[in-house]
DNA sequence: CCTATAGCCTGGACGC
DNA sequence: TGCGTCCAGGCTATAG
């Protein structure tokens, strides 16, 4: 389940085979992921360069020759691998998928130094889909974003007045993109059991009449920063699909503190508390009865 | 503007 | 063994 450490070890692992590599040819199997393909996708990727590999929240950004913007969302299953020799259909294999059956999306590149390479897509749940934007033109999944949770934007004040009016749980205002980018539901129920706060709180209940960030709240953005900057060093999260764009699992998993532990004990020392489940807009949180209030 | 809900999709786990 | 059911989850559409 890629949230940002994981679309961005996937960048770490894409950018040195993909930037600066020409887009000979593109093929598509299928229409659609969970939306339609672009019209003319496959002949606005061709004869193009890829540019730049970046990312913003858990989207994927090649930035093309000509200046459009390819951009791709993981879904839930989606997976980039690389192979360093020339598309072989019918078999379509790759890392990820050795049936080849997921697979939806396959390109031959050349790159200056890696010669010639296949850059292929597979995602079994299609929950993915990418989007092609030429210069200048909005970007639907981009603009309404909020900022970056590993930027300097992110910080007590503007949480605080991100949550000041708001009387939903926690829980579910960080999984809105439009509040902080790149969040997904591991990293909320490990940034919410740092900081101390059950998910149920309000927003509001974070908050000073005055406006000002209470104490958790405080506590909350360098959860929040420290839970994503050690997934990121270690190569994201693996539950069952996710893996590096080379097929390596990341294993930030065995880090967990809360989520997927129902039944154990809290593991901060002296707790003595046991992790629990509930679920909160038809999505699971984990907590510990005893650290958070 | 805010909140809540269903739906998309497949595979794996589980109960009988 | 096989069948049905549930769950995982980000994001969108829709309704209230």
């Amino acid at each position: 389940m890629p949230e940002l450490p994981e679309v961005e070890t996937v960048r770490r692992g894409l950018e040195p085979f993909l930037a600066g590599a020409r887009i000979e040819a593109v093929s598509l199997y299928r229409e659609n992921l969970r939306f339609p393909f672009p019209q003319g996708f496959a002949a606005a990727l061709e004869n193009r360069r890829i540019e730049t590999l970046t990312r913003r929240a858990k989207y994927l950004l090649f930035t093309l020759s000509d200046g459009a913007v390819w951009m791709t969302h993981l879904g839930m299953t989606g997976a980039y691998i690389i192979k360093d020799h020339p598309l072989d259909e019918p078999s379509r294999r790759n890392a990820g998928d050795t049936s080849g059956r997921h697979v939806h999306f396959s390109a031959s590149l050349s790159h200056p130094l890696h010669g010639a390479l296949t850059l292929s897509y597979a995602d079994p749940r299609r929950f993915g889909f990418m989007g092609l934007y030429p210069p200048g033109t909005a970007n639907p999944f981009l603009d309404p974003l909020g900022p970056e949770p590993l930027g300097n934007a992110l910080n007590p004040a503007m949480l605080a007045s991100a949550f000041k009016n708001r009387k939903g749980p926690v829980k579910t205002l960080l999984l809105d993109q439009t509040l902080v980018a790149g969040l997904g539901n591991i990293y909320v129920c490990e940034a919410l059991h740092r900081a101390g706060i059950l998910p149920a709180r309000s927003g509001a209940s974070l908050v000073d009449p005055d406006g000002a960030p209470r104490p958790e709240l405080l506590a909350l953005v360098p959860a929040i920063r420290n839970v994503l900057e050690e997934a990121l060093a270690a190569g994201g999260s693996t539950l069952r699909d996710f893996r590096n764009s080379d097929g390596t699992p990341g294993y930030f998993q065995h880090s967990f503190a809360v989520y997927g532990r129902e039944g154990s004990p809290c593991p901060k020392p002296g707790c003595g508390g046991t992790v629990v489940r509930l679920a909160q807009a038809g999505r699971s949180s984990f907590y510990c009865t005893s650290c958070q209030h």
